[in-house]
Parts: C-alpha cells; sequence; structure tokens
RNA sequence: GGGUCGGUAGCUCAGGUGGUUAGAGCGUACGCCUGAUAAGCGUAAGGUCGAUGGUUCGAGUCCAUCUCGACCCA
C-alpha cells in the first residue's frame, strides 16, 4: 500500500496550484497543460538563472566508444598482438623458473572442416584457463595441436578418387597417404585462422599435429612399448564386414536400409535335464548357426514349461512336445509355429538353466563328421530381452557383439567359418564353399541350405520372413555381416614387470588408482564415469585395417600360431631402426618396397617374417600426445604430465580414456592432473542442434554479427561443466551484458582523465566510502582468483558484472558524479575517488581481460596509448590484504538498506510530481535507537543518497497523527520533505546559501571551486 | 534398450550438513534525469523450485516412480 510521505506543497510547475485540474482532465490530457505550465517557472524566475556553468563542471572524458565495433576492430588488435609476439613476450618472461609453469594440453580437434560451435565453446574455455593462470602469476603455455590421421580423411580422399573414376585400390599406398597428408595440412590452416579469430591465444606458429614425422616416429615407438611389454595380442573380433568389397566397416561407413531377412525358430536339445524339454531360439541369419557355441538367457525373465497339445496341418511344431519358452513371448512364438493349442505346465526357474549342457542341431549328423559334436552351453547375459524372440539368444561369438562379449566372458571359442568373401570355408562340412551373400550382394545359398538342414534334423520349429532396419554398405549398397577378423589388442590386465609399478601392476589397476589418487575433476561427476568405464572395459583393439595412420610396427614369424611365444618379433634393435626410419621420413616408409628386408637385415632373415599393414586406433594417436608433446617439447612440462586436459563430456570414452590407457602403460600413471570437462551446446530450447532442423548457431555468423568477444562472454557467463543453450535471443541478452559492462569502463575511463600520480591520496586520508570500495577490491580479488584457480569463470561473470552494476554504476559512481564533476581538482575528496578509480582500473581491466580479450585492449590503450603496451603483458595487481574492513562493509551495508529505503519514499513522492530528481528532496530520517542514531550521523547522509539535505533525528518514524512514515528499515524510517534554498546552478542541489557567493547562483562548495 | 548427467523467474546464474514470506543481475513495465546520453538512476511485476507419491513437525534440498533433454554404450 502505498501513502504519501509527502506533506509540503509540491514544488513541480507541472503540478503546483492545479491539482484540482490534473484530476479532472486525467494524466492523458496532461499535455494539454504542458505548454503554459513550462512557461510558468520561466515567467516566475528572472533570466539570470540560466547561467551556464557546464564548462565549469569536469565530465567524463574519454576517446572510449560506447559502441564497440568489434567486428570490425578486433581484427586490428589480433594484428597488433602478432606484430608485438605477445605470446613469445609472456615466455620470455616466464624463462627458467622465473614464474611457475602451468600447462593446459590441448586435445586435438580432427582436421576436417570449419569450426562449429562446439570447437568455439572448448577453445574459448582452455583460452580463459590459460589466459587466466598467466595472470595470476604462471608461465601459461599452450601448444595447440590437431588430430589428423583417421577414416574420415580417408574417405574424402577415396571420394575424390571415386569422382575421377579411380579406385583407391590402384593408388600406390604412399601417394594416397600424402594425398590424406594434404588434405589434413589443408584444414590445419583454415581451422588456425578460426581459431586466432576467437582470440586465443598459443604457439600458433609451432602446433603439434600428430601426422608430424616426429609424432609418428613417437606414436611407433609408443606403440612398441606395449609389443615388448607383453601387453600387445592378436586375438579374433566381430566386425562389420562388407563380402562385397572385402573389408571391414565402421559404423561411419554403414548406413541403414530395409531388409527382409529369414526367420527361424530353432529347438535345442538338452543333453540331460529339463524334463526334455527343448530351448527354442530365434534368430534372422540362419547361416550362423553353424557357428553356434552357446544359447542365452536372461537372468531376470519368466520362463514357463510348455507342452504343444494341437497343431495346425501345416506345422512343424509335434503334438505332445515340451518347448521352454518365456511367458511372454510364448504365445507369439506358438502362433509362428502355427501350434493351435497348449498347455503351460509349470514355472521355469533361470536356476535350472544353470550347468545345462544343449547338443547342437547338427550334432551327430552322418556328413557333419563330427564337426558340431561339441557342448553347446546355457549361459546367463543381460542383453538378453522380451521384446522379441523366444527368450533365449543363440550365440555365435564371431558373429555379433553381444555373442562376442558373451563369449569373452565364459571363454568360448571363436570360429573361423566364414571367408573374406562371404562364403564358407571351403573344408565346413555339409555347407562349405556356400556364400551368405554373393559377390553383388545378392543372398546366397547358405541361409536356405541352413533351413534345410534345419528342418531335417528335426530342429526347424518354424520359420518366417521379417523386414527390419539392416546395414548396408555406404558404398556399395550391399549389405554386411558381423565377421570376426583378426585383430590386434593391448591386455588391460596383463602384468607387468616394468619397474613403473607404484600405482599398480597392470594398466587397469594404474589407470583406476590415477583416477582415485593423482586427479582432480570438474565436475566431480567425471571420476565416478571415467573410473566405471575403466572398471568394465574389454581389452583395448588398437588395430584397423586402414591406410591413413601408424602402423603396427610389428612383425610375425611365419606358420606361428598367435598363440606361440615367438609369434610376435620383440627386438629393440629392429624397433629403434623403425623409430629412426619414421623421425627422418615419416610413417610412410613403412609401405615402401623393401622396407621390411632394410629393418631386418642382420637380425633375422627377413623372409621368415610377415610384416603387419594394419594402422592404429587414432585413438592410440591422441593417447600419446603426451610423449611427442609434453614429454618432448621444449615448451612441454618437466615431468611429461599436464596440470589440466580440458575438453568435452564425450572424452571420457575418448581422449581423456585412451591417454589414461596408453599412460598407465607407458608412464605408468595419467598423464594429467586436472580433468575439466565441458558439456554440450544445445539450441535455445535445449534441444540438439541440427542443419536439418536449422536450428544450429555458427561462430562465424556471431563474430560477423557481435564480434568475438560477445561470443567469448557467452561462453563465460554460461555454467559450461553443463550442458549449455545458444541462440538469438541468449546472444541478444550477452550483447545487452556487454554494453552495460563496456558503459561502466567507459565511466571509469573518463573519470580518470588527466590522472596524475600527485593527486593520489594515501588510504588512511580516504573517505569511508573510498575506503569501502578497496574493501570490496579485496573481497573481489580472493573470489576473482578462487573462481579462476577452479575454473569457474561464471563465478568471475557473476561476481563482477554484479559488482559492475550493482556497486559501482548504480552506488558508487553515482554518488561521487558530485565529487568527480564539481570538487576543485584539488579536494581531498575528489583525489580520492580519482585513486580509487585508478585502482579499480587496474583491477577490472585484468580481471576481465582472460574473458574479454579484445574489449580489455581497447580498455586499457585508451588509457595508456602506446605502440608496444598491452594489457595481455600484465599480471593481476597483488592487492594489499588490509584493505579489508569488515566492520566498514557491514557498515555500508547497513546505509546502503537505509538508502533504499529513501529512495522508496522518493518514489512515491516523484509518482505524485513532487519531485523530480532526487536533489528536488530533502529527507528526514528518524532513528529509535540511539546507536543507530549515532551511525547514521558519522556520515554524509546527503551526498550517500544523493539528495539536497539529510534531516536526521532521534525518534520513532511516525507523523503527528501516529500513522508512521512508511516502511522501515530495522525502526529506521524516512520521510520526503522539500528542501530549502536555491538550486545552484552548477551542483545543482538546492542550498540554503545559493545566492550569497561571488559567483552568481551557487553554493559555497561551487563557488570555491570556480576561484 | 542400458549407463551417466541435468531440469530453480522470459534469459544467465546463487541457493554448506532439510528449518521462518526461494535470492541476484539482465530483460520487461512504469517513472525520473538529460552534465556516463543510441547512456545513467529509481520503483514494480515475474517462480505450484520438471511431475507425482513418500519419509519428516518441516523438503528446492532426502527416497521412489515418472517425464523431458543431453552424452556415452548397445
Amino acid at each position: 500500500m502505498r501513502t504519501s510521505s509527502v506533506e509540503l506543497p509540491a514544488r513541480r510547475s507541472d503540478a503546483s496550484g492545479w491539482p484540482g485540474l490534473l484530476q479532472a482532465t486525467g494524466a492523458g490530457c496532461a499535455p494539454l497543460f504542458l505548454q503554459a505550465e513550462d512557461i510558468l517557472p520561466m515567467c516566475a524566475d528572472t533570466p539570470e538563472t540560466t547561467v551556464d556553468y557546464r564548462d565549469t563542471v569536469f565530465l567524463p572524458e574519454t576517446e572510449f566508444q560506447m559502441r564497440a565495433g568489434l567486428p570490425a576492430r578486433e581484427p586490428e588488435w589480433l594484428a597488433r598482438w602478432e606484430r608485438l609476439a605477445i605470446y613469445d613476450q609472456l615466455r620470455e618472461k616466464g624463462r627458467g623458473d622465473a614464474r611457475p609453469a602451468f600447462v593446459l594440453h590441448d586435445g586435438p580437434p580432427y582436421a576436417n572442416g570449419h569450426l562449429h560451435i562446439g570447437h568455439a565453446l572448448n577453445k574459448t574455455i582452455k583460452d580463459i584457463i590459460v589466459r587466466s593462470h598467466q595472470m595470476m602469476g604462471h608461465d601459461s603455455r599452450y601448444v595447440p595441436g590437431w588430430d589428423c590421421h583417421g577414416l574420415p580423411i580417408e574417405w574424402k580422399i577415396e571420394e575424390q578418387y571415386r569422382a575421377k573414376g579411380l579406385n583407391k585400390d590402384d593408388v600406390d599406398t604412399v601417394t594416397f597417404r600424402q594425398e590424406c597428408r594434404k588434405f589434413a595440412e589443408n584444414w590445419v590452416t583454415v581451422q588456425r585462422e578460426e581459431f586466432k579469430r576467437l582470440g586465443v591465444t598459443g604457439n600458433w606458429a609451432d602446433p603439434y599435429l600428430t601426422m608430424d614425422f616426429h609424432a609418428e616416429a613417437v606414436i611407433a615407438e609408443e606403440f612398441m612399448k606395449f609389443l615388448m611389454n607383453g601387453t600387445l595380442y592378436q586375438g579374433s573380433k566381430p566386425v562389420m564386414w562388407s563380402p562385397v568389397e572385402k573389408t571391414a566397416l565402421a559404423e561411419a561407413e554403414v548406413e541403414y536400409h530395409d531388409h527382409t531377412s529369414h526367420t527361424i525358430w530353432v529347438r535345442f536339445t538338452p543333453a540331460a535335464g529339463l524334463d526334455g524339454a527343448k530351448i527354442v531360439i530365434w534368430t534372422t541369419t540362419p547361416w550362423t548357426i553353424p557357428q553356434n557355441r552357446a544359447v542365452a538367457y536372461g537372468p531376470g525373465i519368466a520362463y514357463g514349461m510348455y507342452r504343444v497339445d494341437t497343431v495346425d496341418e501345416k506345422s512343424t511344431a509335434v503334438a505332445g512336445e515340451l518347448l521352454v519358452l518365456a511367458d511372454a513371448l510364448a504365445e507369439s512364438v506358438m502362433t509362428a509355429a502355427k501350434v493351435t493349442g497348449f498347455t503351460r505346465l509349470r514355472d521355469v526357474a533361470t536356476s535350472e538353466f544353470e550347468g545345462v549342457v544343449l547338443k547342437h542341431p547338427y550334432a551327430g549328423l552322418e556328413e557333419a563328421q563330427g564337426e558340431w559334436d561339441y557342448d553347446v552351453p546355457m549361459l546367463p547375459g543381460d542383453h538378453v530381452t522380451e521384446d522379441a524372440g523366444t527368450g533365449f539368444v543363440h550365440t555365435a561369438p564371431s558373429h555379433g557383439d553381444d555373442d562376442y562379449q558373451l563369449g569373452v566372458k565364459f571363454k568360448l571359442p571363436m570360429t573361423y567359418n566364414v571367408e573374406a568373401d562371404g562364403s564358407y570355408r571351403a573344408d565346413l562340412p555339409i555347407f562349405g564353399g556356400q556364400a551368405i551373400l554373393d559377390q553383388d550382394g545378392k543372398e546366397g545359398p547358405a541361409n536356405v541350405s541352413n533351413i534345410k538342414q534345419l528342418a531335417w534334423a528335426g530342429a526347424l520349429l518354424a520359420k518366417g520372413k521379417i523386414k527390419h532396419s539392416y546395414p548396408h554398405s555406404w558404398r556399395s549398397k550391399a549389405p554386411v555381416i558381423y565377421r570376426n577378423t583378426p585383430q590386434w589388442f593391448a591386455a588391460i590386465d596383463h602384468k607387468l614387470d616394468d619397474g613403473m609399478g607404484s600405482y599398480g601392476d597392470t594398466i587397469r589397476t594404474r589407470a583406476l588408482r590415477s583416477i582415485e589418487e593423482l586427479v582432480k575433476f570438474t565436475p566431480v561427476s567425471g571420476r565416478n564415469r571415467l573410473h566405471s568405464m575403466i572398471e568394465h572395459r574389454p581389452d583395448w583393439v588398437l588395430s584397423r585395417q586402414r591406410a591413413w595412420g601408424v602402423p603396427l610396427t610389428c612383425f610375425t614369424r611365419k606358420g606361428a600360431k598367435p598363440t606361440d611365444a615367438d609369434f610376435l618379433l620383440r627386438n629393440a634393435e629392429v624397433n629403434a631402426r623403425i623409430a629412426a626410419a619414421f623421425e627422418v621420413d615419416g610413417a610412410d616408409v613403412w609401405y615402401v618396397q623393401g622396407f621390411k628386408e632394410k629393418v631386418l637385415a642382420g637380425i633375422v632373415d627377413p623372409s621368415d617374417y610377415e610384416q603387419v599393414y594394419d594402422v592404429l586406433d587414432v585413438w592410440f594417436d591422441s593417447g600419446s600426445t603426451h610423449a611427442f608433446v609434453l614429454r618432448d617439447r621444449a615448451d612441454g612440462t618437466r615431468d611429461g604430465i599436464a596440470d589440466v586436459y580440458m575438453e568435452g563430456t564425450d572424452q571420457h570414452r575418448g581422449w581423456f580414456h585412451s591417454s589414461l590407457l596408453q599412460g598407465s602403460a607407458t608412464i605408468g600413471r595419467a598423464p594429467y592432473r586436472n580433468v575439466v570437462t565441458h558439456g554440450f551446446t544445445l539450441d535455445e530450447k535445449g534441444m540438439k542442434m541440427s542443419k536439418s532442423i536449422g536450428n544450429t548457431v555458427a561462430p562465424q555468423e556471431v563474430i560477423d554479427e557481435y564480434g568475438a568477444d560477445i561470443l567469448r562472454l557467452w561462453v563465460a557467463q554460461t555454467d559450461y561443466t553443463a550442458d549449455q543453450r545458444i541462440g538469438p535471443k541468449i546472444l541478444k541478452g550477452t550483447a545487452d551484458s556487454y554494453r552495460r559492462l563496456r558503459n561502466t569502463l567507459r565511466f571509469m575511463l573518463g573519470a580518470l582523465a588527466g590522472f596524475d600520480e600527485a593527486e593520489r591520496v594515501a588510504v588512511a586520508e580516504m573517505p569511508e566510502l573510498e575506503r569501502w570500495m578497496l574493501h570490496r577490491l579485496a573481497e573481489l580479488d580472493a573470489e576473482v582468483h578462487a573462481n579462476y584457480r577452479a575454473f569457474n569463470f561464471s563465478g568471475v561473470f557473476q561476481v563482477l558484472f554484479n559488482f559492475c552494476t550493482v556497486d559501482l554504476s548504480a552506488f558508487w559512481f553515482d554518488v561521487r558524479k558530485d565529487a568527480l564533476y564539481c570538487d576543485a581538482p584539488d579536494s581531498l575528496r575528489r583525489r580520492a575517488v580519482r585513486t580509487v578509480m585508478d585502482l579499480l582500473f587496474f583491477r577490472l581491466s585484468t580481471w576481465l581481460a582472460p574473458i574479454l580479450p579484445f574489449t580489455m585492449e581497447d580498455v586499457w590503450l585508451t588509457r595508456f596509448p602506446s605502440e608496444d603496451g598491452s594489457v595481455h603483458l600484465q599480471d593481476f595487481p597483488a592487492t594489499p590484504a588490509d584493505w579489508k574492513d569488515e566492520a566498514l562493509g557491514a557498515k555500508m551495508a547497513f546505509l546502503r538498506k537505509v538508502r533504499t529505503n529513501a529512495n522508496a519514499m522518493m518514489e512515491i513522492a516523484r509518482t505524485e510530481k513532487h519531485i523530480g530528481s532526487s536533489l528536488e528532496a530533502k529527507i528526514l530520517i528518524r532513528a529509535p535507537e540511539p546507536e543507530q542514531y549515532r551511525l547514521l550521523q558519522s556520515v554524509d547522509l546527503a551526498e550517500l543518497l544523493i539528495v539536497s539535505e539529510v534531516a536526521l533525528e532521534l525518534g520513532r518514524p511516525v507523523n503527528d497523527d501516529g500513522t508512521p512514515f512508511g516502511p522501515n528499515v530495522e525502526g529506521i524510517g524516512s520521510k520526503v520533505l522539500l528542501p530549502e534554498g536555491e538550486k545552484c546552478q552548477r551542483c545543482w542541489k538546492i542550498l540554503p546559501d545559493v545566492g550569497t557567493h561571488a559567483h552568481a547562483h551557487t553554493c559555497k562548495r561551487c563557488d570555491a571551486a570556480l576561484g
């Protein structure tokens, strides 16, 4: 509720004396009277009142533009930094042990395509970390890197070949690799410029590339450590395989199309147990039946025993037979088998399956020559569902991922029945030589042969067809199959004897203990995430059947089996020769005719050995960056370990993961001390960005429209540890915040115009308000440092932005405008304000510099114009601890509450047209407690409230009629009155002494200031 | 389908171990100022803290389920 707080007649011209009229006409008609009323004061007052003192007032003076013009001006600063070689200057400053090193090791982006918003976020966060640590006193080095090998680049080159009608297989490998190299080089150049445009500082002149010859040599060396320490072995694993192209395919190389498959229900007969009931499996790949090695059941699934009672004449089910099925699927199976009547006899607990051994459907067949006379165990598997099928999963470890995992877990044997061209091996009984898919990608006879054979063996319960989504080769459009192929693995649990056992003696234990003891995670949730991944992961598949990468530099003995002790050639001299050759000519030499002979000459007989031509998983490349960057470069780190690895959360599965495994094997621990992760960037509604939806935000567009500093400010104000949102509306808001900040800085620059060291005032001589500002700066100093150290930029921004708006713009600046504009230049008060303004300048401009490098350079150079200066050569200034004054902080907090209360009262008076500006008011403040009274008396309240006069009284804040002044603060109330006197034409305060001085229409202070 | 993380005003963020009417800034509206002026100041309106159920004298905060979204895996 609002109560009028003014008792005196209104002073304002547009209301004075005409309340009736105003009321009668209404606000909407007020303009009608404005003309006449406006003339009134002009007539009442003499023309003398228009004495213009504007030129005698010290208004802010600055070249600093309100409008930044960032898109146009940012490139100029970039050129300046390049000319001044700021990054190199800072390195010079940190030479030797002049400053403690701080190294954020760059996770390499893939050198392929223009930057997207995720890249911009990633590199900006890194840059803020690097810059802030530099300014906190470190030698903060940053070597950007690129991931250059790998499939996507290979594709692009293959695509170019196809466009020219060429076939990749007809091209020399070295030639092909060199084209890939050129392609990567080109994108490195493009991306480097795009990153630099964001204001990211670093050693751009000499970045690291995983395809540098030295990098390739080191990657090979690191791989050979795995070879030598016994963790490397050859195994077999099902991968997606195209029989048409006779090659393995990566997930990204397949596309899904509808495909019609056979579908069969097959009985498996227990050797014993289960009352002789048959276990029924369902599969869409009959050709995998010869490779069956187990049947999986779901430990959490309800099973029952069913008796077939009556069947349709076309049914292959038999009346009276017993079947075990998942209850949820029994009905559908019976329908498929054309069973017309059945009875559920009893529950079958999953414990009954334990230890049950089934016979393969082809066991005992005469033509099979005993091929399938092995045990088929029943095994529990969490991948078994009740969504489709029978509740039992036919398991062929060579032809499916779940099957493979189950096989690894229970040591099922792998089969090698399917050849590269998609046909059964010639010596497989019954089916030998038959194709699953022929060379055109059409179905071969294998499926139908199996269905016939199952029927013949009496194992076929039902059959049908199903249309479903199925993977096809992107290139040939032919369906693919899962087929086990030889692969190279790193054994995660192999016991190591390498003298690096401080944190365990296997890769896994070292990795886990690193996570537990050596690494700090930001946010902390990353620890569990990485830990559980490492805890549960299988062995690392290192090999890819590709051309563009670092080869697995090893040799196998002809005729030896992978399990033989001498299968792999382990020879330090050979390894040294390989590394030396790579160092000079890169990994291409591996593919040059005669390399094997050259490398093995004089050590072993080259003709006894096969050279491996698979290339390393690119994660091995990036997992090795710590070796060829941190360990080997002069700007690396002393112990080869980084202070920070900072990437997106997806890299728990990627770079953090591979670096951890690689490091655990080669240096015995994680190559990092901090893992910082950022979330994903989503659109304004929190949805994933996609080109088809059209909700993407490209960094280049933001830079063109607003400038890189706005994009950086967006990064800084968001909590990047979670997923963030961006879009036109959000960027608009960011730009608004920027403008507010910019104007605050602009005022500071204007107030500092011509500041001279001689003006400086000692802290002890300063007014309380200035000492309070120093107190705030000391508080901020601690908060800013703590937040930067914790990589918490949204904290830094929040704290500084609030400070700028609440403490500076709305309070200190507003209050001190009077002193700055009107006090004589030599007044202690004005000098104190400018002294504090100067101290503020150094802190604010440096604290914000890591976030807004362009704008803060603008600020810095406006104050200190020079050819070679830069805010980025500065450190955060040390802030004296004794600036802190908690008591003063509490006092000012209280006074500001009183101020807010008075403002609220003035707002009412303003609405009622009694006053306009606050200087037109006099405030009566009543405090009931003597202590409060004394406290209020100790300060210049008129100055603090920006009013012309304050009357302070001890007593209750009530009117003569007992009604309260209005809302109170701890019992203290205020009331708006009108001051006595005339308006000083220089400082605009209404004071009693105005007009009594030499200079017309001035107050005492202004009169003196005018001299 | 599985695992992990997240959902507080239009926006960006605060809200130790559960405890009084959930905070800040921006934006918005209204007003003032016209000596920070394509600025500045003031006041105000805005939230069933994703939903439901539970534990408790008391839950934004603890538990369960659901929902939406994201990431990783299948």
